[in-house]
DNA sequence: TTGTATGCGTTATCAG
DNA sequence: CTGATAACGCATACAA
């Protein structure tokens, strides 16, 4: 592949001056400069990013870190990350850290290794204080679904806590009073968070949640029919079912509709996320709108600012928190008379 | 950050000597390389993949170019390829084309710059020319869900015809007679082929599909829903309904469904591709299994191996041709008695 | 306006 | 077993 080199032979100048029109520098004459950009098209010339980045010291890049991109709620936002990258001529460096510590690890690292400026790591293995440290290290990182009080300016999240309370709130607000709940068996964040807004939230109703009530499984489709089933083997008396996310609703809603029941006249099912799933099943979920994508562009927007500024220049905002509102569809209504 | 050179010194060694132990290489004496690894673990020492890229001439990286990272299809391909990557120890560098011509050519020439050592795209709006010249440019250069005769060695695709046959097959055996289809309008490959494969098996059994009763929307349910509200609205007699996709044909139901129309019993409608929504939704949809994650895998494999080998070592296959195979759910069945 | 020289962090080719 | 030293492709301070 044709160098800077050999365009400079090719043109008869030197390097400095092939350089300095790659880089739009100033003090080229014109007729020098359209020469030599003819020169660069006929040759197929490209400027080698990484001998570039390494005289630099600098790699314009994003180095993405997710769970897993299967999961629609992960591609949702890649998609996001990918959309403000391409739009500011940034390129992607993507990695999955499906949850576990020496992958996630690896994959920071690698992201490290390549000296990419900006990072966008969602990490629910890492502990904080790696994850502080790794923020020390690179100015341009920053946290998704995530909230470290050490770096709260580098953490882009959602009120788990805010969302349950709300989804309790809307169900209670329905004449609702006997729950079941299905929820991840992951031991990360989110889940509790939510289960404490859903407590605190009933409990100021004088509603007990007793532990009997709420299944454990797998956050999705699966998961959500198996931990139905259970509740409904252990012959639970209720009229609303809070979900951990809209993909172990759908599968409750599938198992309960199996069974019968009629969604939402007999049981109402509220979901969480809104993913496009919830638009697609029947009935069509109640949730809670969780601003994925919103939230991934603004965590693109600081990270590369930061980057850009080497994380002086505080940004405005303080915080990134974001609070999930409630989509109302068609799988929640009013409170059956209980059975 | 720490480079070799700071190793060096604080070990009182050589740069060569430290590079050796960084590559495992082989001559160091075993207490050298332990101090060394010490060391390097103090002072939080990480190659420079930039500079390593540089002097090697070679990038082991994976650069991707997809259409749409929000669209569970792309997301499950992307998936599918940076789990082998990772499990190959390569970095993805990832892109979205979203089937523009310039915004594809961009992504591309990126990567380039950046000398991934293997690449994987998915193009639908580049000429076969230009595909063809930047395959002849990089070794691991593979083209997925596209077939260009010239470089067939390095295309994974899908055989639409071939899928399209076996959707009107499967309805014919089922005495199906009249037929819908709510087809893309995308000016793409895939729909087209799709259909010709629907029209020639139909032909066969001596049955038109006659351009009136094909509606043509986005490839998505909303597309579905117009697409077949169009239908409805032209009056047609049909107990089938062919879909370009499954989100489409999610639509297609939801709009049928709204329609007091009873699925399968009184119309029968058939996805393609077999996403996680065809088991979501109710009835779960009958479809074209599309085995994307293993086409990616395989797309994957072939384009590192390529870009390994530098594109000699001819793999065994001379191919990589796909065939859908149907998969039974709940949305198709006997037809009914003709209105 | 253009050219020369230096160095970015590594690997690799030589000698020792 | 270890150490100089020359690239790799490019940007830039300094000369001319």
């Amino acid at each position: 592949m044709a160098t800077i080199k050999d365009i400079a032979q090719a043109a008869g100048v030197s390097l400095a001056t092939v350089s300095r029109v790659i880089n739009n520098g100033p003090k080229v004459g014109d007729k020098t400069r359209a020469r030599i950009k003819e020169i660069m098209k006929e040759m197929g010339y490209r400027p080698n990013a990484n001998a570039r980045a390494l005289v630099t010291q600098r790699n314009p890049s994003l180095g993405v870190v997710l769970a897993e991109l299967a999961d629609p709620f992960f591609a949702t936002l890649a998609y996001g990350i990918e959309k403000v990258a391409r739009q500011k001529d940034i390129q992607v460096l993507l990695s999955s850290g499906s949850i576990q510590v020496e992958t996630e690890l690896k994959a920071i690292e690698t992201l490290l290794e390549h000296r990419c400026e900006a990072m966008i790591v969602h990490s629910k293995a890492l502990d904080d204080e790696t994850l502080i440290d790794f923020a020390s290290q690179v100015p341009g990182f920053v946290l998704i679904n995530r909230y470290i009080e050490q770096i709260a300016d580098r953490c882009v999240w959602l009120d788990n806590y805010s969302g349950g309370a709300t989804m309790a709130r809307h169900l209670l607000s329905l004449g609702h009073k006997k729950f079941v709940m299905v929820s991840s068996h992951y031991q990360i964040d989110d889940p509790s968070e939510r289960l404490r807004g859903i407590k605190d939230e009933l409990k100021n109703a004088g509603i007990e949640l007793p532990d009997s009530a709420i299944e454990y499984s797998t956050p999705d489709q699966e998961g959500g029919e198996i931990a139905m089933q259970n509740l409904l083997a252990k012959g639970h008396d209720f009229t609303a079912v809070l979900s951990y996310n809209d993909a172990m609703a759908a599968g409750a809603m599938s198992m309960l509709l199996d069974h019968g029941v009629e969604i939402p006249q007999q049981i109402s099912v509220m979901g969480f996320d809104d993913v496009l799933l919830s638009r697609y099943c029947r009935p069509k979920l109640t949730t809670l709108r969780y601003p994925i994508e919103m939230m991934a562009v603004k965590a693109a927007e600081v990270a590369l600012n930061r980057a850009r500024t080497n994380g002086k220049n505080k940004s405005l905002e303080d915080t990134f928190k974001y609070t999930p509102t409630i989509v109302k569809r068609e799988s929640v209504t009013h409170a059956a008379d209980s059975k």
